[in-house]
RNA sequence: GGGUUUAUAGCUCAGUUGGUUAGAGCGCUACAUUGACAUUGUAGAGGUCAGAAGUUCGAAUCUUCUUAGACCCACCA
């Protein structure tokens, strides 16, 4: 090394520019290869489409933790020498980018943007949000050291994707899955949209329940929360065996209800899902704001009973003409009002109570959702797929369990396992998808309604053309047509993102690297994408969007709470890398989680994650000087394809030890990070680092020095098993090392060359260490200076040809001026002592032994070590354990025993030799 | 109402298919500090693994129940 490195690693000098040297050097593409593959043309792909965060402003931390498991994964598998794809992209995000942009412009003072701006206008507005958005992202994570592929950057709304969009959309109509019909919806009146079930947010609300009848002469009392609804009331449904079914066919006339000016024809029906024990064991249907008593009607309608729709309420959240001059343009707050005053009045209200009721409201704009009837685009999830003989529902199910066909290779995993059962009942529970929404930011629906004058005199049937390509006139009628206005859920085109991000079947990234490898989302979102992308690949090529799925938990704060801009507790990705670096922050991230579970987010972590890569970057620092110091020179390791190191010969036990504990991190972090483990592989990383090598070996390096071979293979190893989870530093150190001709980023995972087994080497290191430590914490306890140096005996019995090996290690870590060794000897006067396995150390303490403190610790001891020995000998007394355990635990058993028991009796040989 | 999930040291969390005298990080206590690192080192204190019962030779780990929390789903009017 010509330069001194310095004291503290700064990430803020090298981040950006080892993010440019990356992207310069072309790897982040999957065409690139590294010169050590050696067979660069049967590269296996290895795929991940980054889920596309949504263009409403700028990333959050949770963003910050889906970048770094996927990079993770990314570059552990390029690494391995697979073709690595990690595509990057964002989404339009239809109502959540609309919704943000009103907002801000009605903050910004105008009144009602729609009207005043028009679609084109708005649009602008948007599209111009929306670009900047897009910026702040793709910068963002590029900060975060993410490896992903730009040349191959997606958008939701681009015009590749939306060909796509187009495309299946006339597929699914063509089969008969998509279809336009007039159904209750949910209706958000400050939207001005429908929404499908799953953009409802439910709230707990206080409401009261209003029991009460028709008329006077009405038989059966009705309860509702919803009393204005009644106004539309059609029928009263009942259960077929139930205690009302003598009125069952019967109707009945109501003048005049509410005084809204109108008669109530309500027929009785009998529905077998009303349940006659409770409350009045009745239901008031409200066929047009209800999806349930929707389906009554339709039920009905089938059955060759037509129950008859009212509409009261309208788009605009008032009441309708429908709902009696009365009630006409008022509010439906309002409207409750006077029907609870008129039914109070009349004497039919029997009983108002209070309940807690939950109420959909939409998670976008806030609002209570009203169910309307309209006419909005469907996905049918229940009907049979043309030629496939199963629905889409049964589809979704497939993919996941048996996979599809039965086929196991067509099955997504889902990690953790746990995951599957909510898909599984989401996908259950699931019903017709309301695909249309009355926004304009998004893929308008692709249908044209024809016009022309021309079709109506001949009569033809040409009332709306769907196509994916874009249309000037009616190809039936040549007449004029009009775009529907609608435009698709966001969901809709994100649910193809798997394949739409590799340019469609056609297109040889398609062929290359579908079904993609690895996707990973929180698991809030599982229904929502995962099942939608599940439906799209299933439905289009009969296969999996991605062969494992891996489900986070989400990120909350240090109170627990979840990050939102209302409690004002987000913190911004960029500060915390301003002041801590990314590597800590990637750290930060991944460590003390486990898969599935929510995790805290706090600085102290960060702050730790700080110290472990200045811990690596100190380390890194000492043994490269140390190489040079041995060598003379600025050492070039021996490399071997492009880094790759011959595992060096060990020359003492702590060698043989350290290279063993190397030997199993790599296997432990390759198994973890296999089985997306990736808390666990940092943390054996972190332990490997902190406490073997920079506590103990880098210290017995010191002493025993001639390391530099094996310091440099220990270097080079690390360095690569950090590089996912500490891409920058590592690399950084990798550039000091090697110089700038070679990348960390592209350099091979490490694989274990050989794995001698020197029997017993960690049992043996594992006594120095204990000896040393209990040296140590003799000096701790009589308080004698670290400095000072101590005198120390040692009876070794079996142990002595290992101790007198490494008296050095002794001596040095445990600052001792001199160590006698002997195969036996008793405990010297004036010392005091301690035993590890079978030997006994005593340290000189020149005379100044206090005796009863001595004795009050050899008790204390012995006090701990006496029932441990009954419980052995208990457990190794029952046949039944002896019989039943396996041999090797066992054995275990029988080798504490036998320590512990020689442990006690020394302890009270020396006890003895105090009282005397 | 159904389902999932959590409860382990002061705090945040691990504990990989039942076999440890129960671990880590942070915090705390004491001591140390000129050569890799105070973004440090050494030593230490601290837990009847929420509670109860059960299965087992053996339970933090499996079963059941209880308590407290979180989340998801649900058409109980």
């Amino acid at each position: 090394m010509n330069k001194e490195l310095p004291k503290a690693y700064e990430p803020q000098q090298y981040e950006d520019a080892i993010y440019k040297r990356w992207e310069d050097s072309g790897y982040f593409t999957p065409e690139a290869c590294p010169p050590w593959v050696d067979n660069p043309d049967s590269r296996e792909p290895y795929s991940i489409m980054m889920p596309p965060p949504n263009v409403t402003g700028v990333l959050h931390l949770g963003h910050a933790l889906e970048n770094t498991l996927m990079d993770v994964m990314a570059r552990y598998q390029r690494m391995n020498g697979k073709k690595v794809l990690l595509l990057p992209g964002t989404d339009h995000a239809a109502v959540a980018t609309q919704a943000r942009v009103e907002k801000n412009l009605v903050e910004a003072g105008m009144k009602n943007p729609r009207l005043e701006l028009g679609r084109e206008g708005l649009l602008e507005k948007i599209r111009e949000y929306a670009e900047q958005s897009k910026t702040t992202i793709l910068s963002q994570i590029k900060k975060m050291g993410t490896s992903a592929d730009w040349s191959r950057l997606a958008y939701t709304f681009d015009e590749e994707r939306s060909k796509i969009v187009n495309i299946v959309f006339k597929k699914m109509y063509d089969d008969g899955l998509i279809y336009r019909g007039y159904r209750v919806v949910n209706w958000s009146v400050k939207g001005q949209s429908t929404s499908s079930d799953d953009e409802l947010a439910y709230i707990e609300r206080k409401s009261k329940l209003y029991t009460f009848k028709y008329s006077e002469s009405f038989p059966i009392p009705i309860a509702t929360t919803r009393p204005e609804t009644k106004l539309g009331d059609t029928a009263v449904a009942v259960h077929p065996e139930g205690r009302w079914k003598e009125y069952v066919g019967q109707e009945f006339v109501i003048e005049n209800f509410g005084q809204a000016g109108h008669t109530l024809r309500l027929k009785i029906i009998a529905d077998e899902n009303v349940d006659d024990s409770f409350g009045t064991g009745a239901l008031g249907v409200t066929t047009a704001h209800s999806p349930i008593d929707f389906e009554m009607y339709l039920k009905q309608k089938a059955l060759g009973n037509d129950i008859g729709l009212i509409q009261v309420i309208g788009k605009d959240g008032l009441m309708t003409k429908e709902a009696g001059t009365k009630y006409e343009g008022k509010t439906v707050e309002e409207a409750r009002e006077q029907v609870v005053d008129w039914l109070r009045a009349e004497g039919l209200l029997i009983e108002e109570q209070e309940i807690d009721q939950s109420v959909a409201t939409s998670d976008r704009f806030g609002d209570i959702i009203e169910s309307i009837p309209m006419t909005q685009w469907f996905v049918d999830v229940n009907k049979e797929i043309p030629g496939r003989g199963k629905s889409l529902k049964e589809l979704m199910r497939e993919a996941v369990t048996i996979g599809l066909d039965g086929n196991a290779k067509k099955k997504t995993i889902v990690n953790p396992e746990r995951f599957e059962k909510s898909y599984l009942a989401w996908v259950d529970n699931l019903y017709d998808w309301c695909i249309s929404r009355q926004i304009w930011w998004g893929h308008r629906v692709p249908v044209w309604y024809c016009q022309g004058a021309k079709n109506k005199e001949q009569g033809t049937t040409c009332q709306y053309v769907v196509t994916s390509e874009k249309l000037k006139a009616c190809p039936e009628c040549g007449g004029n047509i009009a775009q529907d206005e609608d435009t698709l859920d966001t969901w809709f085109s994100s649910g193809m993102w798997p394949f739409a991000t590799l340019g469609g079947p056609e297109h040889k990234d398609f062929k290359t690297f579908f079904p993609t490898s690895w996707m990973q989302m929180g698991y809030e979102i599982v229904s929502l994408w995962m099942a939608r992308m599940i439906l799209f690949s299933a439905y289009l090529f009969n296969d999996i969007p991605f062969k494992d799925a891996y489900v986070h938990g989400i990120l909350r704060d240090k109170d627990g709470r979840k990050f939102s801009k209302s409690l004002k507790n987000g913190i911004d990705p960029l500060d915390v890398i301003k002041e801590y670096g990314t590597d800590a922050l990637r750290f930060s991230l991944m460590v003390g989680v486990a898969p599935g579970n929510d995790s805290r987010f706090y600085m102290e972590k960060v702050e730790a994650g700080r110290n472990l890569v200045n811990k690596l970057w100190n380390m890194s620092r000492f043994m490269l000087m140390t190489v040079d110091k041995e060598q003379g020179t600025m050492n070039k390791p021996v490399r071997r394809r492009g880094g790759d190191q011959v595992r060096p010969e060990a020359k003492t036990l702590a060698d043989q030890w350290i290279l063993k504990k190397l030997d199993t991190l790599v296997t432990g972090v390759t198994k973890n990070l296999d089985s997306f483990d990736f808390s666990y592989a940092a943390e054996s990383l972190r332990d490997f680092t902190w406490n073997d090598l920079a506590d103990w070996y880098l210290e017995i390096a010191k002493i025993e020095g001639g390391k530099a071979e094996v310091l440099n293979y220990i270097l080079n190893t690390l360095l690569k098993l950090w590089h996912p989870y500490t891409p920058f530093v590592t690399e950084a150190i990798w550039q000091e090392v090697y110089g700038e001709e070679q990348l960390l980023m592209v350099a091979p995972w490490p694989t274990i060359q050989r794995s001698e087994d020197v029997i017993g080497t960690e049992e043996q290191f594992e006594l120095m260490k204990r000896i040393v430590t209990g040296v140590r914490n003799l000096r701790s306890e009589y308080n004698i200076e670290p400095a000072k140096k101590v005198a120390v005996t040692i009876s070794a019995g079996k142990q002595i040809e290992l101790l007198q090996k490494n008296v050095e290690i002794l001596k040095g870590m445990a600052r001792l001026e001199n160590c006698t060794i002997e195969k036996t000897i008793a405990k010297p006067d004036g010392a005091v002592g301690f035993i590890e396995s079978e030997v006994e150390v005593f340290m000189d303490l020149s005379g100044s032994v206090d005796l009863e403190k001595e004795k009050e610790r050899i008790q204390k001891e012995i006090a701990l070590i006496e029932p441990y020995v009954i419980s052995l000998e208990k457990k190794l007394a029952n046949d039944e354990f002896v019989n039943n355990a396996p041999a090797a635990v066992v054995e275990g058993e029988k080798k504490k025993l036998e320590e512990a028991r020689e442990k006690l009796k020394k302890l009270q040989e020396q006890l003895g030799v105090l009282t005397k």
